[in-house]
DNA sequence: AACTATTAATAAAA
DNA sequence: TTTTTATTAATAGTT
């Protein structure tokens, strides 16, 4: 619903996703609150913009309906004061973490040609030949995806060719049938020069059918 | 948005009810995950119908983002909680980086060419842009620091040449000037065909110097 | 669960 | 941001 329809994926352009962000949540909170007035429900909505700011709707009590939600779960209350003394453990734990991640986004952006000043030649003929046999993979599979698609568009036009001529034969045949068999209609029609015997048209459905 | 529109109060027909919210809920939902994509959102959404039940929709991890909310509301009141946060906290902080290394990996293989079965036509287009991208930018890379290599070469040739011009002219003059002098040396010499004036091989170390 | 006539949401532009 | 407008998307009532 707007001038041309939108990919599923995060909007690139900064400015765009800013107003775009505004504007959904906006319709988004609407939505919601029609929602709960409608059917009688009750809805907690929450929403971080992806600067971190927080933005909520709550058809009730916000805290209320959360904690509606732990007791469905079963989970305990108040879960927010516990855990301190293994804060360490954690930080550590997400340290090991991040350092993979940083270490494939690197890789990532090598693969994608980026950030390529901290390699040297040999490792740039490494990723070349990784990045060739790449496309080379992908290429393949591409194309034997298409071919496939190609031959059962084949295989159904042959089906439908010969489903064609077998209809055709038979509209041929029951003509020559209703010929013989209203041969009177046949030497009537002779003597009235402007009827003719109808055409059906069936030559064309053969085109006509896809 | 249907045959006509509605009044803002609650459906009073039970069957009407349970259907607008039923497809309104589907909408919502719908809603809250693309704002999520497209702008890159943190998202939790609690509904609960009048009869009890409990729906939801998280973009990331329920329990983060509601951790994550009452932060917002603790935090400003006083900073000493900061720091302290619980352990599920940690455990959807984890579980959000572990996501994110699943994504990576993913997308490294699908650059590697592995993996390509779970793709469409459209995204293997796009894969094979993207890995065309690298290998140019690789190679550009490369040429430019190979290039860059010979340059040095070149230079270095040039600056030993015009080296080796200026050594042979002081030899050249310093054998003129012994043999006036000396001149009964270079009359030695010329009487012996088996000795030569030596060649310093300056002008192989030229090419050697690979 | 489908089907549409309508209304509502919203993308792009201003 | 907000408004406007051309379009797409959601959905109310119906089958």
């Amino acid at each position: 619903m707007g001038r041309g329809k939108v990919e599923l994926k995060r909007i690139e352009k900064a400015s765009s996703r800013q107003v775009t962000f505004s504007k959904r949540r906006n319709g988004l909170v609407k939505k919601a609150f029609e929602l709960s007035v409608l059917c009688d429900a009750e809805i907690a909505l929450l929403v971080f913009s992806s600067s971190g700011k927080c933005y909520q709707f709550a058809s009730h009590d916000m805290d209320r309906t959360i904690v509606k939600y732990r007791d469905e779960l079963g989970l305990p209350q108040s879960s927010q004061n516990q855990g301190c003394r293994s804060a360490e453990f954690w930080r550590a734990e997400i340290h090991e973490l991040t350092r993979g991640i940083e270490t494939m986004e690197a890789q990532l952006k090598h693969l994608c040609g980026e950030d390529l000043s901290v390699l040297g030649v040999k490792e740039l003929r490494q990723l070349e030949r990784q990045l060739k046999t790449g496309v080379e993979r992908v290429r393949s599979k591409k194309r034997r995806i298409i071919s496939e698609g190609v031959n059962l568009l084949k295989r159904n036009l042959r089906v439908l060719q010969e489903e064609n001529a077998r209809l055709l034969k038979t509209v041929k045949f029951q003509e020559m049938h209703s010929v013989n068999i209203r041969s009177g209609a046949f030497v009537d029609r002779s003597f009235n020069p402007d009827q003719r015997v109808p055409e059906d048209g069936s030559s064309s459905m053969v085109n006509g059918g896809h």
